[in-house]
Formats: C-alpha cells, structure tokens, sequence
DNA sequence: ACCACAACCTGGCCGC
DNA sequence: TGCGGCCAGGTTGTGG
C-alpha cells in the first residue's frame, strides 16, 4: 500500500501527535514484527524513552529517541499507525500498541503482517542501501542518468529498485512513465539523458502532487486501503492516469490503457504515447 | 547483473 | 453459500 507520498502524509500526520511523548509501555502482539532483536528487548529498549522525531527516508518512518536510538518501521503493504485515547476498543489486526504519556496509544495495525519494526543505534544499519531521496536537491537528471547506464532491466522495474531510487512503488513508477511518455518496458540503459530529464521532472512532480493530495488510497476496504493517521483517506488515486485504468482511453490520446506483467508486477501504460522503437527492430 | 519464483500473510473479488 | 483461483500499493532470499 504505503508509497513515499503515503508515508510523507503519515509522518506529517503523527508528529505533533508523538513529538515530546514518552513511551509509557510497549506491548508486541505478533512477534515477527521484531526484527533485529527479540521482541522482549525491544519492549524493554522502546520504554521510557520520549521521541524527538518524525521523519521518513524512502518508506521507512524514522523516530528519533531521546537516547539515540531509532524506532523504525516499514509498512510494507498494509501497516498503518493510529493515534488513538487508551481506552478506545483495541481494533482487529493491531499487532502492537504503545502507551504514551498523555493518555494516547500508538497503535500498529496490519492485516496482512508484512510490516517491520526495527530498534537501532544508527538509521543507516536499516536504510544504509536506499538510493537518494527523489525530492531531494542531490536527486539530479544527471544523477538518475547514471544510475541507469549499463543496466538492461525494464525501466520500470528498476524505478521499483529502492537502492537506484527511493521512495517509487507500483503506482506512482506507472504514473511517472507514463506523465515522461516512456515505454516501461525499455532497458533503462537506453534512456537518453533527455529522457531522464523527462523522467526526473515526472518522478517529482507526481510526488509532490500525490503528497498534497494526502496519497492515494485504493480498494473498498478499510483494511487494505490507505488511511492517514487521522482516519482520513487520500485523493490523488483520482488523478491516476493509467494506474489500474487497464482498457480505460488514454487521458491524452485516447487509446485504450493497457495492462502486463514486469518483473511480476503489474504494469500500466498507454501504448501510443509511452510507444518506443527499439533501434534496428523496424520491420516490415 | 539479471531473471524467475517462492515466501512472508490475509482479504476481496470473480466465476462457477 | 461455498470453493477455487486470482488479485493486491513491498521486500527478501534462493537458485539458475
């Protein structure tokens, strides 16, 4: 579910919610959601601490601790985080609840329980690998250009590579294809650097307008659909143009969307004005 | 480097 | 209503 401009609005969301707050109590409900240590010790390290934080790095929230440590978590496809009064209902698929200082519980929920929490010294020991932040000023055209040199993978499966960028899933890699006209099925290497131009304005500009239209938020139901901390439900999924549109018109040409498999997911592009001709592949 | 595929989990939806 | 099959916004590991 949970892209970067997901996790963005996540994170925006829970910091004047968790800013300041010390962690009364911590209780693990599934403990595979541990990772790096057992879930006992992590309980034991989170508790007594205040978070000094919120902040993101590609899909990951980061929560600086008062003692330098670092709460991190991966939503993966269905995590959500909800800030809610102790006492309300303990809701299904809530894996983790952590007690607050005001009253306020923190809670972790799941359904399909793909998530992570980690505790760590340094950040960089869980997010030490990812590519540079798209929105970043050190994310360049030139720098996604030679990111990309010699690598004949499909374009778009490595815009789903975290270490080339980070922050891009399903959605928002078709959405930026398709915003540059590129054929997410070309070797990446063959990208001129007039395409990466192309590419680096799609990839920020469909982020930024997906972080300011609260995300995207797909599916009827509330399990699997993306909600803010808030409860509230993002917007941009209706400004997708090919995302889950398969057979619908091109919002520019009018041909039908097309939907295929790469690199075993799905992918959506309009064929006339994402067209690519490979060199020496005419034919009569 | 690159690819295919399985795994981690559960729920929704579609067709029969 | 039930059941099988396929779909799902992410990532990691294995084997070729």
């Amino acid at each position: 579910m949970p892209e970067l401009p997901e996790v963005e609005n996540t994170v925006r969301d829970l910091k004047p919610l968790l800013v300041g707050r010390r962690v009364l109590d911590v209780r693990i409900l599934w403990p595979r959601l541990v990772h790096g240590k057992s879930p006992e010790a992590f309980a034991v390290e989170l508790t007594g601490r205040q978070i000094v934080n919120t902040d993101r790095r590609g899909k990951y929230l980061l929560f600086p601790l008062d003692n330098g440590c670092t709460w991190v978590v991966h939503l993966r496809m269905t995590g959500q985080l909800h800030v809610v009064p102790a006492q309300a209902e303990v809701e299904r698929y809530v894996h983790a609840v952590l007690d607050l200082d005001n009253g306020q519980q923190l809670r972790y929920r799941d359904a399909r329980k793909f998530g992570r929490f980690y505790l760590v010294d340094e950040p960089e020991s869980v997010i030490g690998k990812l590519g540079p932040e798209p929105l970043s000023e050190s994310f360049t055209p030139l720098e996604l250009f030679n990111r990309l040199q010699g690598r004949r993978t499909a374009i778009k499966t490595l815009l789903l590579d975290q270490r080339v960028v980070a922050g891009l899933g399903n959605i928002y890699a078709d959405e930026a294809l398709f915003r540059a006209g590129i054929d997410p099925r070309r070797p990446a290497g063959t990208l001129t650097q007039a395409d990466c131009n192309r590419l680096h304005t799609a990839i920020r500009q469909t982020l930024a307008t997906a972080i300011r239209e609260g995300g995207s938020s797909l599916g009827g139901s509330a399990l699997t659909n993306y909600r803010r901390p808030t409860g509230v439900q993002g917007s941009f999924q209706r400004r997708h143009q090919v995302y889950h549109l398969a057979g619908h018109p091109c919002p520019v040409c009018g041909a039908p969307i097309e939907r295929i498999k790469l690199g075993q997911r799905s992918t959506h592009f309009c064929p006339r004005c994402q067209l690519y001709e490979p060199l020496g592949a005419e034919s009569s």
